[in-house]
DNA sequence: CTGTTAGCGCGTTCAT
DNA sequence: ATGAACGCGCTAACAG
């Protein structure tokens, strides 16, 4: 079917490439008016068999498509929905947006997408800014303050958010229950004995990090004691922290996220630090790499894909009326691996002699 | 300046989202005609101090914003442009899409994007519907025919392609050397003594497994034996192919990337086959984690981002006129780390004992 | 320097 | 069932 038009133009020569053509060129060919056209494509009003076959093969031969801008300019809206994100490098992110993707392309809409590299100043831009092409925004993990966030709710005509429940405003969020997935780790930590544990702080602008720390207050106390650590959200942050928390004289490590994790971890292989035996170490999220590293990473799973899917769900609910405010959260289980273990007493005798190389 | 404009809206009401004003209400509030306005905002004709004030002013109560579609209408061109990946989750293109995204953010364009889920089926259909709505497409890593890809570059306003030369069609082609890359690595092999060294095959539609296997022609003979193991794309992938090379009396396993590698890499460790001691591991792309797991995996570098620039940067040059066939080749480098080493004789004896369990 | 007019490509009314 | 005419929001012509 669309061989013919393809092929018709290819051959019209090496790099002459005609201008798209129009509903009045395609009304010409077949010898209607456009507005025959215009019915025969969007099946809004019946049109005789013989009419519209001549329209389809019209616009076979032309090669014809509609022009998104003109529909978009006369309906009011574009079919797009804009994602924004912190940082595509990471893979955590990156599922998110897939999964967005994969449920728009189904619904026959486009996603755009914009990297703000982490900086918090950068995402209000971006959504305004995508949010011109779009029908809406998915934001993702916005680092951006609460108060900023409504202001930009109020902007934009329809905002989603991922990982971020704003109580006052009535943004509809899709967001995993951090809350539950830290309490989770502090049990499973606690039940092999450790007493002390270093936590690698994500973000502290992330509202995903702010929950943490409330499950870490509750889940903290005399029989678990929580040394906080500044890190980061990115792998090399990780690498970094890790010195700092094996000199903690923790017995585990609870990182932010798994993609913090792997840096710690490499960096415990790097000094010859015995993973789980001399220290565990726990992430948070089971990307897909963190069954590949050895040990593999006790963490706790999160679909991240679907996070998106629901996000892209929450934004097509939201379209209807002004219905706002529901907020979905995502239960993450814990999944024991090979990187905790009970902590022993050998653990920090070793870690001496290591230390000398 | 934008705060005034927001807060003034977020203040009417709960859920009630004025619909966005037109440039027709900037000029009724300015006391002015809309071209005016435009002439204004566009600065594309000299306009008095005092009715620009007043327009100015307007524009900021109003929060108003020019409608895209509208200017893309007039314009004919719509300052967005659509990538097309195989799949967002493999870190590989996520990072390639981050390069177009940032430079294209940079210009003031729109970064659209599609994942065909490693379908070969799926990727002219995305590009062409992409295509709709950007003034063009990159287009990463194809799997889809030549003649199709030629038919697409004919169909597509402006079709770049990242790792995909194609001699006869003239499409503009960012693309690593493979053959470089795979050479660098079997010669970096056969130094440390391996005689025999399995591939992992990457998806055979894709032209860069072409290419490796054009440089395989040319490393394999008499003292380097090249071993192919049908294989994939993914780490999971690796990971079933793992068992496979083993078997088949390699000393080493020589990847089709780095993250297919990680895959055969995590699967050595089930197994409890050392590397590099019983056998020598090799990636390609030098993805993030690589440096992150143990050992950390001998590779060949790609700036991946910077892939993502350069296709944008020819994106750009093949809009002026119709010139086309433009093609950057990026230079990959040998990075030797942990997981390659001589090939030892105890390494097929301890393997033995090792499937035992 | 400014306002008025026309038209980008399309879908949808209103007539026929 | 079909065609003509209008207008979506904007800017580039053309007047004044």
């Amino acid at each position: 079917m669309w061989c013919n038009a393809a092929m018709g133009r290819a051959q019209t020569g090496t790099g002459a490439r005609p201008p798209r053509a129009t509903i009045i060129d395609v009304a010409r060919e077949a010898g209607v008016s456009p507005a025959t056209v215009s019915r025969v494509l969007t099946g809004s009003k019946p049109v005789s068999a013989e009419p519209e076959q001549r329209v389809r093969a019209a616009v076979a031969r032309l090669g014809y498509r509609p022009n998104p801008a003109a529909q978009g300019l006369l309906r009011g809206t574009t079919s797009a929905v804009g994602v924004v994100v912190p940082d595509l490098s990471n893979p955590y992110f990156a599922e998110v947006l897939k999964g967005v993707t994969n449920a728009a392309q189904h619904a026959d809409f486009r996603t755009l997408v914009a990297d703000t590299g982490e900086k918090a100043g950068a995402e209000r831009d971006a959504a305004l800014e995508l949010s011109r092409w779009a029908d809406g925004i998915v934001l993702c993990s916005p680092r951006m303050s609460q108060w900023e966030l409504t202001e930009l709710a109020s902007a934009v005509p329809r905002l989603v958010c991922v990982n971020r429940r704003s109580r006052g405003s009535r943004i509809p969020a899709v967001a995993v229950d951090f809350e539950a997935g830290v309490a989770s780790i502090c049990r499973h930590l606690r039940e092999l004995g450790h007493r002390r544990v270093a936590y690698l702080r994500g973000p502290s602008r992330a509202w995903s990090e702010r929950a943490r720390q409330r499950a870490l207050r509750t889940a903290g106390g005399p029989d678990l004691e929580i040394v906080q650590i500044p890190c980061g959200s990115s792998s090399v942050d990780g690498h970094r922290a890790a010195d700092v928390a094996l000199a903690s004289g923790a017995t585990a490590v609870m990182a932010f996220s798994d993609y913090v994790a792997l840096g710690a971890l490499a960096r415990f292989d790097e000094l010859g630090v015995a993973v789980p035996e001399e220290i565990s170490l726990t992430g948070f999220d089971d990307i897909a790499l963190s069954r590949l590293v050895s040990p593999r990473l006790t963490t706790v799973t999160v679909d991240k894909q679907d996070l998106g899917r629901r996000a892209w769900q929450l934004f097509i609910d939201s379209g209807a009326d002004g219905r706002t405010g529901s907020t979905v959260e995502v239960m993450p289980e814990l999944v024991v691996r090979g990187s905790t273990a009970a902590p022993t007493a050998a653990g920090s005798i070793e870690r001496e002699i290591v230390h000398e190389r």
